[in-house]
DNA sequence: CTGTTAGCGCATTCAG
DNA sequence: CTGAATGCGCTAACAG
């Protein structure tokens, strides 16, 4: 058996409260005690069992997400990700919640934070908007002593304690590393769909997707971007325009969630020769790949991102510390041929 | 707070014993009773407290794992996960252990588990090998009732309880449909470097690649297949030769572990306008893909596979369900692009 | 067949 | 500053 607080209050000749005091570094023990009670622990090899403390504790953990409203599919996605986690947080002691706000509205995501504050969560998960007033809400939220992990989109010098999601920059130059293999020698430019440059992924995803394209050994034009604000139905517009008004088009990436409208231009179009990378697997990528209408989809798996949100604002909450590596999201690359199975991801 | 076994015995009028006794279904309690005991569950939404109910039980689960032995870095990179989730094991009432017998070799797997069986283990994980004896085993380890899972390389139609591993058929085809739309237009054969066809995730990964070359719009010749054993020097040795007499050649692709082999004959070689597709992310394929020697590298992450494999068995172990969709490997595709930071991969 | 009781390993009162 | 006692939610003897 390994030992216990017994074993090593029995070693130090003490009380297993003093025990407990030196464990969580409790203030109350003389120097003195507190140095034989660490020789005791270190000399038995002692790891708390975690399981039991929480029992004792029988403390909860409220966590609240804060994502963007609207039909965005992947946010829906990830909504639903955190709805289904909620079903098992019970054995984990930690009560979720999802709060909705504006997409690209910093003073609603700053409201939504400052509601939580209030309302006395242990964690708070934020797909954050890039505006100073939202970083001031981040640093309310430290002061107060709640741990805050931006999602999807990062916001970094913001003072947030960690970011789940993908690395964006490589994520755009994967997209254009693939773009410019898959084209080759072929000629013609390129045309880039992004949402909106008010959140840094997007941002992010061009600056990486520029520099792999510049760095291709054929040079190769890159229209300036549409910004379709997340919207198919501007993005729709945008595209059929672009389709029609650049013949020679060669490829499209789309960076932000548009995809809809995209696909819709895409298949009015017919223009099945061009190499079209876009973001995010969902129902409608997922068949448009199948259907050969996209090349490429680029993804970060929505259940990961809930799951390790949860894990690290716990050990947030706890003063313990993450492993990095468990933690890293990695940007998965879908093709026709490696598309997992069911049509809703997990089951 | 959420109902403990105390108010499901008040609301049912019984004992926690008997409470207790429903709930793991255990003999000595009358129909009658029974169906009280569930009502009150049902209709206080009760869930078991897994966590407690482990210090309660004070269990511990004996997994053995059960590898291949030599210097097969994949195979080496398992272990070293093995050991690394054995230092958190503990907090998990688990205790993790390693057998490692020769490659490729049915009998001596069969020995390990034969073993394991006899040494009272609550489950096994095994790298198979595809032979009628080794199938045999797994039925005396089913017949025991100790869970068993195959990893890596499955053996489906064996009554193994779950595959922890990627869809190698899908990996061969992503392998496949890559190569072809890298080498493009370009004209010249392809060489397939394998260990051994005695794993069947060898033969699956070659299943797939063929038929996503054969669907390629432009016909491409695969030369016979190489088998290298796994061994540097053996696949050194083929790849050298193949390079010499197929001065043509446009690609390879490595579905085995020879790959230190492979990238020595590759700098030697001189012909960096090969692309060259690889599975296993180690330190070797790592560097290789940095320098231009390999195009795209297929991994699976043993981290995952480890920390999968102990769920899936601990979940059997207790009667568990388990989530499908956590539990499914994906198939990670490297290029120089989008490579996860650290050489140690994790931390 | 059913109930009582005593822990599992730890945190937390409340006394001393 | 330190110790003894109680309970978290559940399981497992042991009685009845």
């Amino acid at each position: 058996m390994r030992p216990t607080v017994h074993d090593i209050a029995a070693k130090a000749g003490v009380s297993l409260a003093t025990v407990d005091r030196v464990l969580n570094d409790r203030p109350g023990v003389r120097a003195v005690t507190r140095a034989k009670v660490e020789a005791a622990i270190a000399a038995l090899g002692y790891v708390r069992d975690v399981a039991a403390a929480n029992l004792a504790k029988s403390r909860v953990y409220p966590l609240v997400f804060i994502l963007p409203e609207g039909d965005n599919p992947f946010m829906r996605g990830l909504e639903a990700e955190v709805r289904r986690a909620g079903l098992h947080s019970a054995a984990e002691r930690t009560r979720l919640s999802v709060t909705t706000v504006p997409a690209f509205d910093g003073a609603a995501l700053v409201g939504a934070i400052d509601a939580a504050i209030a309302g006395g969560v242990a964690g708070i998960a934020a797909v954050a908007v890039d505006a100073p007033e939202v970083s001031a809400a981040i640093a309310r939220v430290q002061e107060a002593g709640i741990p805050f992990v931006t999602l999807v989109s990062d916001l970094a010098g913001s003072g947030r304690d960690h970011f789940v999601g993908v690395d964006n920059i490589a994520a755009g130059r994967t997209a254009g590393s693939l773009m410019g293999r898959f084209l080759g020698a072929r000629p013609g430019p390129v045309a880039v769909l992004a949402g909106s440059m008010r959140v840094r992924d997007h941002g992010e995803r061009l600056e990486g997707f520029l520099a792999a394209m510049s760095a291709m050994p054929q040079a190769r034009a890159v229209l300036p971007v549409l910004e379709g604000q997340d919207d198919p139905g501007r993005s729709h517009a945008l595209i059929a325009d672009c389709l029609a008004n650049v013949p020679d088009l060669a490829g499209i990436y789309s960076l932000g969630a548009g995809n809809r409208g995209l696909i819709e231009a895409l298949s009015a179009g017919g223009r099945g020769d061009l190499c079209v990378i876009v973001h995010e697997l969902t129902a409608e990528t997922r068949a448009a790949l199948q259907e050969g209408l996209i090349d490429v989809v680029l993804n970060q798996d929505a259940g990961h991102e809930v799951r390790s949100a949860i894990r690290v604002l716990r050990a947030k909450a706890d003063g313990l510390p993450v492993n990095a590596g468990q933690e890293r999201i990695r940007l998965d690359i879908f093709i026709k041929d490696n598309l997992p199975a069911g049509p809703d991801e997990e089951n």
